[in-house]
RNA sequence: GGAGGGAUUCCCGAGCGGUCAAAGGGGGCAGACUGUAAAUCUGCUGCUUCGGCUUCGGAGGUUCGAAUCCUCCUCCCUCCA
């Protein structure tokens, strides 16, 4: 199957340079894609357009991620309705790391014939003066060309530095240092990128006549219209210490039905008919949740490891299925494994001198909820469950309720779980 | 610098000096129905020892009584210079 074939089944393909196309049928292509470390991690945002890399390698092209250390001292405007605070430089280092830990998860760094290479535009960047930038870079666009962006015309308004209106000149010039002292010819990107994408085909013309390319993939969207790779507790993060791999998998898992069928093509590598009998059986069944399954294992596996997804299945199973003598039945090692990832408070043994009142326990005494009148609320609407048992306003926790003689599992509703460790 | 307009509970937004913890919408949460889906319906959405208490940009003031009136301050927007 041809690559762009592929990418577009996969509904990865948005817009679109002429011209792109016939380059990747004719020879192996090295192509970059960018992200600035804003935060020490990527989030499943970032995943959306990472895959193309993925995909592409697979596809025997050459894969170049690049890290904004430049970039993101900036800010890039797209997207955003106001100004940013800059990073200083510590945390973009910081940062930076944590990026690069994520690309070698999910990119082939030793491939025999296209391992990935990791760029930093601070590296081209950090000796290059202002008056340097100014005559050599800025000399050759415009500012009309350069207002005409998505990204700056939707911030004329409200106003916008010149920080941030330079970033596409910036994000331009990487372009063509790539192309022109690594032989990079395609820049990839979320479609949100496509402004600051076409500032360096137009240098790169400008500057040295040469061509290039590019290409985006649509931003992820679900169907309901929110916002895709927000949970309750925020981001969706790929760093394991942000978001365990249980919430992970559970963030997956629970896509509609219609979302699972787009997520899968682009966040799976499986094939692609597989991917349409996976959908088809799940239409048939669609009680079996067949989909959700298959895609929160994959992507879960990708991530985090196979290890970390078996965990995460036992501790669904349990969390969501067990009874409260199932619980009750797992010794430490286990519970701690099943509960791994799952958010804790601590509770002071004196205090549990039993029996203990629900609301109080709830609010003032484990902060699981901010007040007492939120926690009665709550078990009034019939809510609450402890060690996955519902529980009435008259119930008191008693040291009977604690598994292993140190925990109490509190349910809020259908989803939301919490360990309670109860310290001495 | 000059002239106006504005700031209300998570967000937007209404709010005759008393009946305002504050309409309505959004969002969020929960319950029912299900499949840990979507849609739908219902309830909740400041705190509380359930007596009350603290909220309407900030500080004062008028009044029996203020989100609502007055003064000063801060911030934001529009127009003029």
């Amino acid at each position: 199957m041809k690559l762009f074939d592929e990418l577009r089944a996969r509904g990865l393909v948005q817009d679109i340079m002429p011209g792109t196309e016939e380059l990747f049928e004719k020879e192996k292509v090295s192509f970059y894609w960018g992200v600035d470390p804003t935060a020490d991690s990527m989030h499943v945002g970032n995943l959306g357009a990472l895959m193309l890399l993925v995909f592409m390698q697979r596809h025997g092209h050459q894969p170049i991620p690049l890290i904004g250390g430049a970039t993101g001292m900036i800010g890039d405007p797209s997207g955003k309705s106001a100004e940013r605070n800059l990073l200083d430089e510590e945390t973009l280092k910081h940062n930076m790391e944590g990026v690069l830990v994520q690309f070698r998860k999910l990119l082939d760094f030793d491939h025999p014939d296209c391992p990935a290479r990791l760029e930093n535009n601070y590296d081209w960047f950090k000796d290059m003066g202002a008056l340097e930038f100014l005559r050599n870079v800025g000399k050759h666009l415009t500012i009309n060309y350069m207002m005409a962006k998505d990204s700056v015309k939707n911030r004329i308004e409200t106003g916008m530095s010149f920080t941030e209106f330079s970033y596409q000149l910036i994000q331009g010039y990487d372009f063509y240092h790539l192309y022109k002292h690594h032989g990079v010819k395609v820049q990839v990107g979320g479609s949100d990128q496509w402004g600051n994408i076409t500032a360096g085909t137009e240098l790169i013309r400008r500057m040295d006549g040469g061509e290039a390319f590019a290409f985006t993939c649509p931003l992820v969207t679900k169907a309901d219209g929110s916002k895709f790779g927000k949970s309750e507790s925020g981001n969706v993060w790929l760093d394991p210490a942000q978001t365990s791999p249980y919430r992970f998998y559970q963030f997956w898992l629970n896509s509609s039905d219609e979302d699972s069928e787009n997520f899968i093509k682009r966040f799976t590598t499986l094939a692609l008919d597989e991917i349409d009998q996976l959908i088809e059986s799940h239409r048939q069944e669609p009680h079996l949740r067949q989909l959700q399954q298959t895609l929160a294992r994959e992507v879960t596996v990708m991530v985090h490891g196979e290890e970390a997804w078996q965990q995460a299945v036992n501790a669904s199973s349990i969390l969501f299925k067990g009874s409260r003598e199932d619980l009750m039945k797992l010794d430490r090692q286990a519970l701690l494994e099943v509960l791994e990832g799952v958010p804790t408070h601590t509770l002071k043994r004196e205090s549990t001198v039993d029996p203990l009142e629900v609301v109080s326990f709830l609010a003032t005494e484990t902060g699981i909820l901010p007040s007492k009148s939120e926690a009665t609320r709550s078990v009034k609407q019939n809510s609450i469950s402890i060690n996955n048992e519902k529980v009435g306003l008259d119930f008191k926790i008693s040291s009977n309720d604690l598994l292993n003689n140190e925990f109490i599992l509190v349910q809020k509703g259908k989803k939301n779980k919490y360990l309670v460790i109860v310290e001495s």
